[in-house]
DNA sequence: TAATGAAATGCAACCGCTCTCAGGTTGTGC
DNA sequence: GCACAACCTGAGAGCGGTTGCATTTCATTA
């Protein structure tokens, strides 16, 4: 059961090689009797052509690659990679191309990947979800003539393409409802580890200030985006008595719940907290975690949308796109109004 | 800037391009001058084999992939899987193997991707995260010539290749436990929608045999492995009037906590819980999980060994491995002899 | 010294598809 | 009836590697 090729399909049908490829393609000037015939072969041969040999043609494989440069623990502690390489590979389903996924592992792997991937003309293009940190790779990449697109997590740069979720307003939002809910004390656990976590820092501040609060450096404590390190934060935090705060990450609200109730305090009677991130354990722990939920797989989604019309089109200006966010309202607020088992 | 072919380097070095091309390969009978002579011009020009090119003309991609056929919502809701991803895209790394990532959205679709991979020879080999149920690819695949190891939640089967954790070991030493600490009256809340939950009841019931424990079908409850069907499952089970509950996973262990803390009773006093995963969840919701962890990158990486031996040693023997768990001891079991923040 | 063979290298035929170019056919307008 | 255009189709030259076979080189041995 050997392989077909184009030339045997041709022969089958009494055609050349190249009315084949030509309906293959979907070539427009193929009379439709001959479309048929052809089309009616492949189907009851089951034929389909070789990609590598298409590829090497006509220089497009259809394959897009998924780099993820972050560190290796961050991918199986935080949910947000899973549902972003979900997202990634549903809209690479849905228009045909085939997803690969490279998971740096550390610096040198890296520098290595990238000049593999920019060298040995595998992929059509990438998606890069860099954290707005460690971004080395960039002036490479900007050099080659490798399409890609950012995603999330990214610092705002000029004449790049990027998609990202807007998590100064996440965080505005957060610290506004925090406000409405009548705290007056309202402390953040933030990070600069992550553009990210920078631009959440930035919205809970806008909040405020909007909200004529005093910004009181005493309710800004820091973290790193691990539970434990926000529970230490929190520690610092309580001598000053806050009512309520905006963990910049699920993962940190949880070490913030930890820390209150560690102290004999409780969530949300005496300090309420909202998260972000909207992990699938912050329905899960008790009291369950309001938090800002991150369109993530409309994210992935976009990027390759994105992707493919700087690969086919040559889309000239920038496409930046900052996709909103969604409150989710539960228990540790103290605001709840509809409540989940 | 056009992209360098083996003809170039061979101009530049003053040989052909098939002595470039031993050279890239490593093939023996080469020269050491000459060797050193190619390969000091490749580092200089930082050449790169054409990867289509060669696929073409050996027939080979180094391309592996990793073929998810579960429903969509499992994906972002289980870590399994992204821990899955994450061993295998690491043992891709560190044997030079790129990886594609292949999500089944549903039958048709099924049909169609595995169609495809079968017939467009981009892939070398491919492992499938399979559960055990729904394998209707399995006879397609077998009669294929595509190299493939089966990985994880997988019924036993001749002649396949695969890479599985020992669920019924694990569920042994999870009801094991709670016999050892005392309790008396173990339920459990099992389900069949996979195997992994197959072998997990039957962990369970074997070790109640054999530590002469009577096999009261009362305290047997189903669920779907969500906390929903887990939280309903236990309000079945409370006035059975269970010690100890062992939950086939993690999340049918948080929804049994939800059912027993809204019934006004306690975890661990008055009855005790022990999961199953060690999601990431597990250590921070209250109490603190008990569960039971598998191996799930080892397995990627195994996974990932074995299918290179197939590809390239004509393997003969089906390859099929177990690996061990292990029991995770926190909270909710009421043995906490080690407890982090 | 010539025959022998192993090692090193080049030649050229693929691998299967795309795409330009040119040839053939058919249709349209005058 | 003829010129010209529009449309189909086939021939064939790549795409950039790999690899069997032929050739050259050179040390070994009869």
């Amino acid at each position: 059961m050997k392989r077909l090729t184009l030339e045997d399909i041709g022969k089958m049908a009494g055609v050349s090689r190249a009315t084949v490829s030509r309906v293959v393609n979907n070539h427009p000037n193929i009379s439709p009797e001959v479309r048929h015939r052809v089309q009616r072969i492949i189907e009851e041969t089951g034929y389909q052509p070789n990609l590598a040999a298409r590829q090497l043609a006509s220089n497009r494989s259809d394959i897009i690659g998924l780099v993820i440069p972050n560190p290796v623990q961050s991918l199986f502690m935080d949910p947000y990679f899973a549902r972003l390489i979900q997202g990634v590979a549903q809209a690479c389903n849905a228009s045909d191309q085939t997803l690969s996924l490279f998971l740096i592992e550390h610096d040198e792997h890296e520098k290595h990947t990238f000049n593999r991937l920019l060298g040995n003309g595998l992929l059509d293009g990438m998606i890069i979800a860099a954290d707005g940190k460690n971004d080395s790779f960039l002036p490479q990449l900007r050099a080659s003539n490798m399409p890609f697109v950012l995603v999330g997590r990214f610092a705002n740069m000029d004449g790049i393409h990027y998609v990202d979720a807007d998590n100064i307003h996440g965080a505005y939002r957060a610290t506004e409802h925090l406000i409405h809910t009548g705290y007056r004390r309202i402390a953040l656990i933030g990070s600069s580890k992550n553009n990210a976590g920078a631009q959440r820092s930035q919205g809970y501040q806008q909040a405020l200030i909007d909200y004529d609060r005093p910004c009181d450096d005493a309710l800004i404590a820091t973290g790193d985006f691990t539970r434990h390190s926000a529970y230490t934060a929190m520690q610092q935090l309580l001598p000053h008595r806050p009512d309520a705060v905006f963990a910049a990450s699920d993962e940190m609200g949880v070490g913030a719940i930890r820390a209150i109730t560690g102290a004999g305090l409780r969530v949300p009677d005496d300090i309420a907290i909202v998260g972000f991130d909207d992990v699938p354990s912050a329905g899960a722990i008790s009291p369950q975690l309001t938090t800002i939920r991150q369109p993530i797989q409309e994210m992935g989604a976009l990027a390759i949308e994105t992707l493919l019309d700087i690969i086919s089109d040559d889309v000239t200006e920038p496409q930046q796109v900052v996709l909103d966010t969604q409150l989710i309202i539960r228990e540790s607020c103290g605001a709840a109004h509809d409540r989940d088992r």
